[in-house]
DNA sequence: CGACGCCTTGATCAACTTCAAATTTTGTGG
DNA sequence: CCACAAAATTTGAAGTTGATCAAGGCGTCG
């Protein structure tokens, strides 16, 4: 007995090999293609595998490629002449990355955590964007969704104090790693994908208030912290609580 | 001898009467509809007028309609159950005003100044995308402009001090009423569309510290206050240094 | 083991907020 | 056009939050 999606594969037998188990053909937009279409992109495709902290590309520079986050989180960061420094966004796989109709680079992106890529040159994708209506409407709707993010996430900025932007930040995480923790209430375990110092810059704040922070939340009993990178939330609805108003109670 | 403009207007005399000046069909999105699909629009066209404060749509409510926005400023935000505020994005005439592909706001529309709007219901909007992917190509490419935007503004929220921050604002006005500010040094007369309160609910910061911050501009001889809602920039370069580091020389 | 990177904790300090009040601007009706 | 009330802005003094500076602990990898 095959499955719908074996049945699918057998029947397109001209998708890419490594097209056939990968996410971003399912969540992801290669599901906007025809099997033509992605094996006209699969001609073209690079896979690369990155350690923590490399650039994978660089502010002000020439965009040569576009690509798939396989797994890992990228980090969107912008850097002031005088080296402070704000993450602008995370990316988690299957997200494109890439910011289409542009020539340069206007944030730097990074490997937070080791990372995969499926990359394209830029005349490949402005080529399937220009032929493939449902391709750009994917990013379009991807792009959506990082424009409320980021909304949001200025929100957290500009408002709130240091204790609720880490435990906002812990939400963040937890809503991404597990779309359905955010209904769920129950105890979650949450690895963390950044360290202290890009938590810090991701939230606007210096590691030790970050630092701080997180014990104040362990001594309430909001969070345990097993390791450095991993948290235990008793309850994410406290945590949730904790976020917008700090108070607890 | 006729423009071109008006050989173009003629020839295309089934354009709606109301759109034929209208600068939403050449700098914003209907430049992108054939005259055919522009009457289907102005069918279903209603322009209104609101005063400065006017919720224009809330948050947590249903979806009813798309607008341009034909003068004035609209600001975006967001609201925390205890009352703080931050203001997530500034729109200007002609931009499109709504998010495609959602069932409710989740961010409020307020008029910042007095505001012209051409509103559209919905599904109309919806079906205008549907047909029309040079319209879906303008409205994802301001999608994308205000993605970069938003993420500007979020290094300015999360790391720049409150005089940067002050310098930063007017810059963005700047930048917004007069394109062309951006390259040119000289001197600029930049009108606010936001009292004091709006733009520390855009700054992160109190009405207290922008005004303060405001004064101390003055003093260090940047920018000249005539009056509450009009600033004048003696040097944009300048001010561009104190959005950056705040020290001057 | 020892060095290095990362994280935590403590003490002090500066920036920004809060609270309070004075001053200016704006809008309205006579 | 003026007078007056309401709203917006500015200014001052005191209080908090988070930053800065400094030191120490933990874990990992050679």
């Amino acid at each position: 007995m095959l499955t719908e999606k074996q049945r699918l594969d057998i029947h397109n037998s001209d998708v890419p090999v490594v097209c056939q188990s990968c996410e971003a053909r399912h969540k992801g937009i290669c599901g906007a293609l025809s099997p033509e279409q992605l094996a006209f992109l699969g001609k073209h495709t690079t896979r690369t595998s990155f350690d923590r902290e490399r650039e994978l590309a660089a502010n002000d520079t020439d965009i040569e490629t576009y690509s798939n986050i396989l797994s890992g989180v990228v980090k969107l960061t912008k850097l002031m002449a005088d080296g402070r420094q704000q993450i602008v966004g995370l990316q988690f796989a299957p997200d494109f990355l890439g910011r289409p109709f542009a020539e340069q680079n206007v944030v730097s992106a990074e490997a937070a955590t080791q990372v995969r890529l499926c990359s394209f040159p830029k005349w490949v994708i402005e080529e399937i964007i220009e032929r493939s209506p449902r391709m750009e409407r994917k990013l379009y709707q991807q792009t959506l969704r990082e424009l409320d993010e980021a909304r949001e996430w200025m929100l957290t900025l500009g408002r709130k104090t240091a204790c609720e932007k880490v435990a906002s930040f812990l939400l963040l995480v937890a809503s991404h790693v597990d779309p359905e923790a955010q209904t769920q209430s129950g105890m979650v375990t949450i690895e963390l994908p950044l360290k202290r110092a890009d938590i810090a810059d991701f939230l606007g704040l210096t590691v030790e208030t970050v630092s701080r922070q997180l014990t104040h939340l362990r001594k309430r009993g909001v969070v345990e912290v097993v390791s450095s990178r991993s948290i235990t939330v008793g309850s994410l609805y406290r945590l949730q609580a904790a976020a917008e108003s700090g108070s607890d109670k």
